[in-house]
RNA sequence: GGUGCGUUAGUUCAGCUUGGUUAGAAUACAUGCCUGUCACGCAUGGGGUCACGGGUUCAAGUCCCGUACGCACCGCCA
């Protein structure tokens, strides 16, 4: 036995107990005569103290230990004489009798401590080492410590952990798939799972009333901090159920989730806003309910001033920064550049600002009277001492742009706590989308969406304003997940297909199988896919997904640690009837 | 596919604006001193392909171009 008890448990009960530790060394101390050594392993830091008094041959040892070392010590616990309030073992040490070396280590390229002084790439490289920062397992132990909690929640409603494979279907609709050639049919692929979607309607199909799976999927798309080519989705089914159970037992979940995991329990019920609504009042489909500034349209009041950039406008419209009044000609300066950055893309900013005495000052004075302006305060619902930011164009940009602008405002008010949780359901999605590129609609969602009943007689006739019966979880301005009611009628599935562009052989080839299940007694269903990664990340208040995943990519979806992905070997390439393209 | 920023000691960075002596700091590491430290302290020491390639120049870590890599973002992500 290596050890007897672990380096975070030992308090002043067990003073005077015999033990046996095994960890690592996270900093020896030499004190003249004495040395000290932290010992560290999951569980925390002990202090080890080796003395010339009791062994000076043992307390040598122990001042020429390395950083990382892997040593196991037996000693007995004793109360320190100095004790140390921030560590929880900081009341005793154990003196050492005993050391053995288990292994070396050579010194690690960055400190293994909460504030690393190593870089986000060397991290990566030597993940194995990050991994043993206190803030790292502390995330990994809350990513265990929610799947586990959710096992426990659906389990609990009856569902059913159901894997499904990882080998599938290439479909082009969606996210670029990643693809794995197969050797036994050569010229033919398999895609990784964008997510199960497909399965879990089959299981459906199949009687299986309540699924879920921890699931892993795969996008071939270009990297963010919150997006990673291989993620977790919580992936959930139900049948015989409408919108509103789908939302409760989630809900539910979520709640379920924050009050076993982070001691907070929302009572109310989350709010809910429609799509348009999100986009009339934040401009974003998963606004961040935790601060207002909601927008508020002064189309009607701008224009007619013989102002080009307002009158050439489709929609202006403001929000009011409270209590910024004050802002200095350079702070407004900075706003304007922040919206003129390519990544806002907006051509300028226009501001009011109400000073305290009912003064008013603006950057757009020359084409609008004091009194003009005032109402465009009131229409805002600016007091004196506020700052209204206003924006106008091309209503869609112009919104975005604008939201944009409104997060900025919420960081440098300190309104986006991230202590604080705000959830809400954005229900009343659209159907489809429409691509200028393509020319052709796009389901919004996925093709198997079913329509907002009121709004089936439209899909042909106004087929933009058909709404989806699909519904988004947001929390703090992240969608955290979204799902949808489906369709189990195969005439409306083709009517989707058909809406969409697919010729009626396509969708046989691409979805025959789940068109042929919907002939043999598809019952009414709906479900629910959470992104676990990012669901982790907020809970632990990050804003990377990176820091909650254990072996993550990097940027340009490369494995630094292992160096993968890699070329393979000719042999391989054989078997599989491949030939590379040469680079040109 | 695109935009921006970055790459200098094991590590985190300064130096570049205005090219010119032996490229610095902190930390880490090694050695010594130190019997209550816990960000220990003190002293000494070792440690550099200034990412790579090209150009300008009498002279380039410094200026210019390109490449690679990293990060953030846009496009993309039903």
């Amino acid at each position: 036995m290596y050890r007897n008890r672990t380096c975070g448990e030992l308090r002043l009960s067990d003073n005077g107990a015999e033990v046996k530790l095994a960890g690592w060394v996270q900093r020896v101390r030499k004190m003249g005569g004495m040395t000290f050594v932290d010992l560290r392993d999951r569980y925390g830091l002990t202090q080890i103290v080796f003395s010339d008094d009791a062994d000076a041959e043992l307390a040598d040892r122990a001042s020429h230990l390395g950083r990382e070392f892997v040593i196991q010590v037996e000693g007995k616990v004793a109360e320190r004489q100095s004790r140390n309030p921030k560590m929880p073992t900081g009341d005793i040490e154990v003196i050492a009798s005993k050391l053995t070396v288990l292994n070396r280590s050579e010194v690690p390229p960055f400190t293994i401590e909460e504030d690393t002084d190593g870089g986000d790439d060397l991290r990566m490289k030597y993940r194995y080492m990050d991994l043993r920062r206190p803030n790292l397992r502390r995330n990994l132990e809350l990513r265990h410590r929610m799947a586990f909690e959710i096992r426990r929640y659906l389990d609990a409603n009856g569902f059913l952990e159901i894997e499904t494979p990882i080998l599938v279907k290439s479909t082009p609709e969606g996210a670029r798939d990643f693809v794995v050639p197969s050797r036994m049919n050569p010229g033919e692929f398999y895609a990784l799972p964008q997510s199960p979607q497909l399965f879990k309607q089959l299981l459906m199909v199949s009687g299986y009333d309540r699924y879920f799976q921890i699931a892993k999927c795969f996008r071939d798309e270009d990297l963010r901090a919150d997006r990673q080519p291989e993620f977790t989705q919580i992936d959930c089914e139900m049948s015989f159920v409408e919108q509103e159970d789908v939302i409760d037992m989630f809900e539910g979940l979520v709640k379920h989730i924050f009050k076993y995991v982070k001691n907070i329990d929302f009572k109310d019920p989350f709010p809910r806003m429609t799509w348009a609504d999100a986009m009339a009042k934040y401009g974003s489909d998963k606004p961040d309910i935790r601060f207002g500034m909601e927008f508020r349209e002064l189309t009607d009041l701008a224009k007619g001033h013989n102002f080009p950039v307002v009158d050439d406008a489709e929609l202006v419209v403001g929000i009011v920064a409270p209590g910024c009044a004050g802002y200095s000609r350079k702070q407004t300066d900075e706003l304007t550049e922040f919206v003129k950055r390519p990544q806002v893309g907006a051509k300028g900013l226009m501001w009011v600002k109400f000073d305290p005495e009912g003064k008013i000052k603006s950057s757009v004075g020359k084409f609008y009277t004091d009194d003009e302006l005032k109402a465009w305060g009131e229409r805002a619902g600016a007091k004196e001492g506020d700052l209204l930011l206003v924006m106008a164009g091309d209503a869609m940009k112009t919104r975005k742009q604008l939201c944009e602008l409104r997060l900025e405002m919420g960081n440098r008010l300190g309104l986006r706590d991230r202590n604080v949780f705000a959830p809400l359901w954005v229900i009343d999605f659209p159907l489809f989308e429409w691509d200028e590129e393509t020319q052709r609609y796009y389901a919004m969602h996925h093709p198997f969406t079913s329509p907002n009943p009121d709004d089936i007689p439209l899909l042909h006739s106004d087929t933009g304003k058909v709404r989806a019966t699909a519904y988004d979880i947001v929390v703090n301005g992240t969608e955290l997940g979204g799902g949808s009611i489906r369709i189990h009628d195969a005439k409306l599935q083709d009517t989707m297909f058909e809406l969409l562009g697919f010729t009626p052989e396509r969708a046989q080839e691409q979805f025959g199988f789940l068109m042929n299940a919907f002939k043999y007694g598809a019952p009414p269903h709906g479900g629910l896919a959470l992104g676990f990664d990012r669901f982790v990340s907020i809970v632990a208040g990050l804003d990377s997904i990176r820091d909650v995943i254990a072996f993550p990519k990097n940027n340009s979806g490369r494995d630094v640690m292992n160096e993968s992905p890699s070329p393979i070997d000719p042999a391989q390439l054989d078997e599989l009837k491949l030939t590379l393209k040469s680079d040109d």
